[in-house]
DNA sequence: TGAACATATGCTAATATATTCATATGAATG
DNA sequence: CATTCATATGAATATATTAGCATATGTTCA
């Protein structure tokens, strides 16, 4: 075996199709854009939408996949909810496939 | 900001893009399954179907589309072809989903 | 309480994706 | 060189996903 030997094989059919679900929040352009603007930190709904560009009711079924798959949290400000990233792994699994795509 | 305050905000629409396209990838359990098989080495289509319990034709789709995706590489050997992963980042890519889905 | 604002949600149409089947390609071997 | 084995591929179908519209919900404030 190589130099990146550690292994993962501990990993059953169900985790696997965890995996996939996880990865899968990362696999459009619209939810990738969403968290990449919470890399500045919490944001509301509207802050989101002009950052990237994108209507109101498609970004808030983004955000809500978004919460089911545990990547962002919310709380609510008066009218307003803030939208935040849950999950430090949620910035180092986007800092690994950008080095990828940068080789 | 806190602790973990790297940035990577040196990221333009086609990178996200990019991005999304790579985290396809590992968003199908078919394909992920095929790239967790492959932890273990080079593995030829036939073998890969036998470990994923998939018909050959779906394993070759799936395999088609990691090799454009450039995550999987491919020789042959007489009637075989031997896929093999092509980029460490897999690997690291995978671990990083996996401790996210283990808290 | 009712108007205005922010966000969420149900439904639908458009689009994308995965699997399967049938068949093609390409290599080995008698 | 015809057959068999391994893999790839095109087409069709089934399924999933997304965005947008219309509207619902929840909050503030006059």
């Amino acid at each position: 075996m190589t130099e990146n030997d550690y292994m993962i094989k501990d990993l059953g059919e169900e985790e696997l199709l965890e995996l996939a679900e996880l990865f899968k929040m990362f696999a459009d352009s619209t939810r990738i854009k969403i968290l990449y603007d919470l890399f500045d930190g919490e944001k509301n709904v509207s802050e989101i939408c002009e950052d990237i560009e994108m209507n109101q009711s498609a970004v808030s079924h983004q955000l809500k996949a978004l919460k089911n798959g545990k990547l962002v949290k919310s709380r609510r400000e008066g009218k307003a909810i803030y939208y935040a990233l849950d999950d430090d792994h949620v910035k180092t699994i986007i800092e690994m496939g950008k080095e990828h795509i940068e080789e």
